[in-house]
DNA sequence: TGTACATCAGTGAACGCGCGTTCACTGATGTAC
DNA sequence: TGTACATCAGTGAACGCGCGTTCACTGATGTAC
């Protein structure tokens, strides 16, 4: 065909895009090179000017996602993360939401090299939640362990969520109410009746 | 070959349960028929007298797997189930571990009578833990929703120490212990160094 | 209880298909002079 | 600045392979008489 140098790298990176869509959707393994290649906009031969095998591309996939993650900008307040994180956009939208959720179930059985970027994205990720979950009083300790029982909850949560979404729509919601009230202090208890 | 019906029962569980191993570890679509039928003592053909296809056995997978965990005796207290379920050894156990947890991340991408299986599992288990979390004080909303959230941090904690236990075992560990330490209260905390 | 036959869980070869990967080829891009 | 040529990202056909599924066949089990 005959493309530059810029252009190349901008179809790698489309090919990389369309194939974390598909990835998370569908899991890796449903995902076949040739229909991949195609949602790219490419013929399936193009696909090994770029990546070396279909694991190397799980790998640059993971790369790019958990890089995406530490660029994005921090949600603000710890129940505003909470919040986001556990609204039923989200949970619908795996696609494009955060990949450390999206990733969960299949990281276990990933490549080293994918499963690297994984694990790395995970510590990054409990760094930021360890600075809006810190209050005066606590010890770095009791910090780091909030954190870490804050971001279990928050993945727990939104993976339950969507597990069940698709065949018990309200016990998926009711998991998400009951992640948002008990993470931001929202107990808003109705009265019980009497 | 001929084989009285009580065989035939049995060999049908057989596959059954080499598939639920098999499908635990290295997810359903990357478990193939053959190999399948070669784990549980047969050859390939005789499949399609157990199942109607590959789909069918997924939903007979499930289904008996939320029928074992439900038969599973009741560990005793919450914090004796909440320190068995977030232990090392039901970490590096996914054959054999809790299928909530086990088949969080496939399931959104079964079929619907395999989802349908799922769904009513974790309404089954959230029973359990309503009556484990239950205090004399808690209203009935208050214990549903400390069940959904502690249920929540304990399928999260899990499946993220699988997820990076190969990569980052000291991280994958800690999440473990967060989530111990949180949910059963011994927040042990060691004096901070001066 | 003994014989004749239908049933059906096994075997293992074969089916078409899509997988990941390789290959010869094309032609604009980018470089050397 | 203009020409000659190497580079390399594309194309699309082809490779062997394992997939889910089908099939003809076997022979002990289970039933009818």
């Amino acid at each position: 065909m005959g493309v530059s140098r810029q252009q190349a790298a901008e179809n790698r990176s489309a090919i990389v895009a369309a194939a974390e869509r598909l990835f998370r959707v569908r899991g890796v393994d449903a995902v076949g090179l040739t229909e991949l290649m195609k949602e790219a906009g490419f013929t399936q031969g193009g696909f090994y000017n770029h990546f070396k095998s279909k694991d190397a591309l799980v790998a640059a996939v993971m790369e790019k996602a958990m890089q995406d993650r530490a660029d994005s900008p921090n949600a603000g307040s710890l129940a505003a993360q909470v919040a986001s994180y556990l609204s039923v956009s989200h949970r619908d939208n795996v696609e494009a939401g955060c990949p450390l959720s999206g990733f969960a179930g299949d990281a276990p059985r990933l490549t080293d090299a994918a499963r690297a970027c994984y694990a790395h994205g995970v510590a990054a990720y409990l760094d930021r939640l360890e600075r809006m979950v810190a209050t005066d009083g606590a010890t770095p300790a009791q910090t780091r362990r909030d954190a870490l029982a804050v971001f279990s909850q928050m993945v727990g949560a939104l993976v339950l969520s969507r597990a069940i979404a698709g065949t018990d729509p309200a016990l998926a919601d009711e998991i998400l109410d009951a992640g948002r009230d008990t993470l931001t202090g929202t107990h808003a208890d109705p009265v019980a009746p009497a």
